[in-house]
RNA sequence: CCGUGAUUGAGC
């Protein structure tokens, strides 16, 4: 049974999702085919390998869902957007306990329901320390920072991670010096919080001061390593950023990614297609980077063919390609794969406005302007 | 034996 356990906790993503879906099937033909235990961290697993629909079947074949397997499964609607069923199943539960509650605030605030995150959240009955580092988080994730750093005052208790999120939502707005004032008054201080202030220094222009302070960091995990390199291929300035990765010594995908970004910048385009195939985990954002890196390099032919090549496309994917034709105005083509994308934002609109301006087909760029979702 | 919170990468 912990054999099995540890196999399905073994997919965390949805390039697990064959395996997990084979794992699966074997413990259907065990023993354990009616466990409970199991069949919660099967509902976990689907969630997590983005398939809602095949954690819900799990789910609803549990004959007696213990409040695991409810967490669980709201766990997995609201990562998926279906706040709604996962209301119905919160509303439905006998026995509420703290983290169903926390988990139920977090799915509307992820969402931006701030009002209803709130609401649950003055309706828990014990809170705790993560009841409110999620309203800390995510009143400054959207932008609503008097409210995020009251409830941080008002938090009974703070730990590590409370203190963490409020200098990360300082510097993330700017407030890079209340953001270092709250930290050097933490009794401790995590690796996150020097990595966010740092961040906040790199984001305020103010270099002098993030190198002093990764120097005077005690230890740099691979977030404080991938922060001094993009902030080097942010300045452009290829040398430091390729020795910066050159010591990383475990590199992820971001820092490949990062790098990869760097060369195309210099024109290096073989070293970024090297960096990109070494890459063990290429994701979508790795693939569109070196995209983006041929086609800022006039490379169109080399562009499409990774566009070609890619296992998956989404709205990132398709805009970056877009504007790889844009660049060199190949206007027809940007205008073929504008139609083609289903859920364009306002970045994808923009471009192709501009394309239609650049090409003076006026009443084509005034039809989008007046469609857009948004502008900005 | 299972569930909730913090920091890093791509497109106009």
């Amino acid at each position: 049974k912990h054999g099995y356990a540890q196999l399905v906790r073994s997919c965390g993503s949805p390039r697990d999702l064959q395996r997990a879906i084979a794992i699966h099937a074997q413990i259907q033909a065990s023993q354990f085919r009616h466990d409970r235990f199991l069949a919660n961290l099967l509902v976990e697993m689907y969630g997590k390998c983005g398939s809602v629909a095949d954690a819900r079947r799990v789910f609803d074949s549990i004959p007696d869902p213990n409040k695991f397997s409810s967490t669980l499964m709201i766990a997995a609607h609201s990562q998926h957007g279906q706040i709604v069923q996962a209301r119905e199943l919160f509303d439905r539960m006998p026995e509420k306990d703290t983290v169903t509650w926390n988990g139920m605030a977090r799915a509307y605030a992820q969402q931006g329901h701030l009002s209803e995150a709130k609401e649950l959240f003055d309706r828990t009955p014990r809170r705790d320390v993560i009841s409110w580092t999620t309203l800390v988080l995510y009143f400054a994730h959207y932008g609503r920072l008097e409210e995020s750093w009251r409830s941080f005052h008002r938090m009974p208790k703070r730990d590590t991670m409370a203190s963490a999120t409020m200098v990360a939502a300082f510097a993330q707005h700017g407030l890079v010096e209340d953001a270092k004032s709250l930290f050097d008054g933490l009794p401790e201080k995590s690796l996150v919080a020097w990595n966010s202030l740092v961040q906040g220094y790199v984001q305020g222009d103010l270099d002098e001061e993030a190198t002093a302070m990764l120097e005077r960091m005690p230890e740099w995990d691979i977030v404080s390593w991938n922060t001094a390199l993009q902030s080097y291929v942010d300045l452009c300035d290829f040398d430091r950023a390729r020795d910066i990765f050159r010591r990383i010594p475990e590199r992820d995908t971001m820092a490949s990614t990062a790098m990869i970004q760097a060369n195309g910048q210099s024109g290096h385009l073989d070293d970024a297609r090297r960096i990109f195939e070494e890459i063990n985990f290429k994701d979508l954002v790795s693939w569109a980077t070196v995209i983006v890196a041929y086609a800022n390099n006039g490379k169109i032919l080399e562009a499409d063919e990774m566009f070609k090549k890619m296992p998956l496309w989404n709205l990132w994917s398709s805009t970056s390609m877009m504007g790889a034709y844009a660049q060199r105005g190949n206007y027809s083509e940007v205008e073929r794969m504008f139609a083609s994308i289903p859920d364009r934002d306002v970045i994808c609109c923009n471009l192709m406005l501009e394309c239609y301006a650049q090409d003076g087909k006026l009443k084509d760029a005034v039809k989008i302007f007046e469609r857009m979702p948004k502008h900005n």
